[in-house]
Parts: structure tokens; sequence; C-alpha cells
DNA sequence: TACGCTGTGTGCGTTACCGCACACAGCCGC
DNA sequence: GCGGCTGTGTGCGGTAACGCACACAGCGTA
């Protein structure tokens, strides 16, 4: 955990040539985020794009009865706002925090500034959009065929894959809420991870204890949208300075 | 049903700004598309995108254990190989003609082309790409919180609105992969759709009689898609040779 | 006419998840 | 210490969808 996170804990913020990222720096703008801030609600018109350092988003999609699914989750590796460059300015679906930290966040007009003078910017703009539709495009099958358990697996790995140790806040409530499940799946669930050895649980703290085993449980979704996002994204030239 | 489809029957092409489809059509090859075919496999790099007139196309995922769920579906609104002008070249799902009919292909090169020149096709092509995101979005949520009844009326609609005509040729065993559930299910479903006249079904061949009762069965899931997909492409200026 | 193939209907028992109710445990503030 | 709140564990009946088996119907072909 870095005191002050930099900007190029963002893999797409690392990933720019040095001129773009120079041009936005000035525009840049720290912001933590606490549990549970919700970054834009389904319809509105975003004025800023977020890019997180050390938190964790999550597209979540809201019913009319209120019961809802995440769709994607976004981390260090992406950013929050897509809609902007993609000429829709908004989204059906609310962005929230789903764990703790930062993100740089830009205004809408600079991001589409550099995006529209059709560098790389827009190449690795898009190239993260089609590794968040795979995503996307994995959560529903996921959703169809797969038990709780696989998906909560799934979902802890996806967690991990954000944050920068082994541990995440998070109570039962919201991981259901999330997985569009019931509190007590969740917790039937993580109660059999516990009896294996893999995870520790205690009133909205999961420690991590046994990834290989995660991996085994979880369904092939998980992998497929990781080797995925590697291809589209391969680890980008990091500069010295990252943690 | 025409003759011979025009490439204005697809919206996209439909959209774009003369000169830009200008410099296309000496690319543009009709290409008949029988059920079944499949237009590009899981991982298959892409040689040409397809912009449908009056067949369809549905995207399917499928699992290790050869379990399917279709994410989205595609017809003369969009086009196929969104993952040439996205970067990626491939992506890890299958596109399969749902219903038969024509399209018309291009070499990727030349969408390539036109994309870079960041015209209006580049703008085009992403409120399409967002409006995709969107329809796979709420099918992931769909497959979460509706039952097989809801989901099969959504279906229906999203079909319909891709085709000409009220009928459409397609049996349950298809209708239940691209749901992603078990055939009987369908046939339940199917049965009462039947049982209420909404729909008549004979053999492979489903002739809705009454769409308006199938908008009042399916979930909200349908008109989100709808709504959200005519606010990013507003009908465009049809000419007037369009069917 | 008989046969076979494909598509549809139906009836089981089984399973996964839901909805609800409630018990209890950790933790904070008074 | 006490009470109250939040988070977790558990049990129960209900239900939607599953897997499997099989009957039957339409239709083309021998």
């Amino acid at each position: 955990m870095l005191d002050v996170p930099k900007p190029q804990q963002n893999h797409l913020l690392a990933a720019l040539p040095a001129q773009s990222l120079e041009r936005l720096l000035p525009y840049l703008e720290l912001i933590p985020l606490p549990l549970g801030e919700v970054l834009y609600e389904s319809g509105d018109i975003l004025h800023h794009v977020y890019f997180p350092t050390d938190s964790i988003v999550s597209l979540l999609y809201v019913m009319e009865d209120g019961a809802s699914a995440e769709i994607s989750v976004v981390g260090n590796e992406g950013l929050i706002g897509i809609a902007v460059f993609m000429g829709g300015e908004s989204t059906p679906s609310r962005a929230i925090v789903q764990s703790a930290g930062h993100a740089y966040r830009l205004p809408c007009q600079r991001l589409k500034d550099e995006f529209n003078r059709h560098g790389e910017m827009l190449q690795l703009m898009l190239r993260y959009t089609q590794a968040l539709i795979t995503q996307m495009a994995q959560t529903a099958v996921c959703n169809r065929h797969h038990s709780i358990d696989q998906q909560l697996c799934r979902w802890l790995l996806l967690s991990l894959d954000r944050l920068q140790d082994n541990q995440l806040t998070m109570t039962q409530e919201l991981i259901a809420n999330m997985l569009g499940v019931r509190r007590e799946g969740v917790t039937d669930a993580a109660g059999k991870l516990q009896r294996l050895g893999v995870i520790e649980y205690s009133r909205g703290h999961i420690t991590v204890l046994d990834r290989a085993a995660l991996e085994q449980l979880s369904c092939e979704c998980y992998a497929v949208v990781k080797k995925e996002t590697d291809r589209l994204l391969p680890s980008e030239p990091l500069p010295p300075t990252d943690e």
C-alpha cells in the first residue's frame, strides 16, 4: 500500500506514450474512493473518467425491482467511463466502489481531446474496451451455467488480482449483491471455502490463504477472461517508479 | 423480402456519409448466409466483417463442456466483427447464423482504412459497439434473474425486430442452445405462449400472432436494450431506395 | 404402406437456489 | 456491564430448472 498512489499504478496510464501522459498529467486529480461511493448512476451524463490505482469499482446493473448483478469489475488495469469515448455519454449501469482506495480523475473533455488526437490513446482505450466486453460476456455465460460456489471463487480471484494484498474488506451481503444471489447462498459457499482452508472469514474481512485452490475450484470463466485480457493488454513497460 | 438486398438495408451502412459508403461500395460483397453457418470461431483471426441485411447472427459463448449461451444478437442494425476495429483481431466467441439471409462482406483492411480516417465511421462504429455492450450486459442480468418464460419472450422480440415478417424458422432445440437452457424448458415456455394465442408453433416454424402480448410477458431487459440502442443509434436518414 | 428421422410433448425424481425465520456472535457506545 | 447494531450461521418448505426416459406426431422416402 503506497501513501500517495502514482498515476502509473494504473496500467492504462502507465501504458500511454510519455507525451500523451504529459499532456494529461496537469488535469489528473487524485481522488479517494470510499467503499460504496457511486461514481455514476444509470443514465447519468459523465463528467469525469476515473483511473483506479488501488481501488476496485464494480459496474452494476440494477433491475426495476431492485435486484442487481455485477457485470464487470474495474481496478488498476482499467478505467471507469468508457461511454465518454464510445460516444454514448452515459450507460444504463451504476459504477460503485467495491474496494476503497484511490483513483485519478480526468475531466471528460481532456480525455476526448487526447482520444481525438487519434494516437496510441485511441488504440489503447479500444483494446481495453474489448477486454471489458470479454469480461461482460463471460459473466453472462457464468450466470447461466455455474454454481454459486464456482462464481464466488471467480469473483474472489477477480478482486484479488486488483488488490495489493490478499485481504479484502467485504461483507457477504455485498458479495451477494454483486453476484446477484442471496446472502445465505454466499454464506454457504464461503463456509465451504473456509472449511477447506482456502479463505478465512471474519465480519467483513476475507483473507485468501490458498489462491491456487481458488483457481482450482473456480469455473473456467476466470481463466478465459484473464487470458484474453493479457492478450489484449500485455503487461505494459512499467516505469521503475511503479510499486 | 427483397430479391437482392441493398447495402442500405443495413442500418450502419445506411447511416454512413455518402463519401464513406462510396469508398466502401466496390469492396462490399453480397453473401448468402445459410442457417447454422459459422462466420467465425472463438479465437479466429477475422478476415472480413459482415453487415447483415436480412439475416440474424448470434454471438455465442461456448464453454469447455459444450454448454453455450448467446450473449448478443446482430441483425441489420449492426455488424459482425467489432474486434477488427477494437484492435483485438479476435474474440473468444462464436458467430453463428441464427436466421438465414444475406450480409454484405467487407475485407478487414477496407474497414480499418475507413475507420482510421477518423471520420464519422469511427463515431458510428463506436456507438454501435456501445449498444452491443448494453445488450451483453443486460443479457448477463437477465440470465441471473429472469425465468425461461420471460427470456423466451425477450428472445423472440429481439429476433422479430431483426426480421422482415413475423415468422421465424427456429427449432426449440436451437432456441434452447441460444438461451443456454434445456430444450424441454423451451417446450414448456413455448407451449404456454401457444395456449395464450401469442405464437403459433409447428415443427421449426414460429409465427408471432400478438407482439404486444409478447412485450407484456417479457422482462424489462428487452425494453432497456431497445431504448438504449435507439438512443445511441437513432434511426438514420434512410435513402429512398431503402425498403 | 411401412419406415425412419426430426421435432415436440409429457412425466418422473433430483438439485440448486430462493424466501423466510431465527439464533447467535462480535463489536461499539452508553 | 448492558443494549443495540451489524454480520454470519442454520434450518425449513417452496420452486424453477435440470437430467433422463419415452411417447408421439409430421413428413419425406423406400
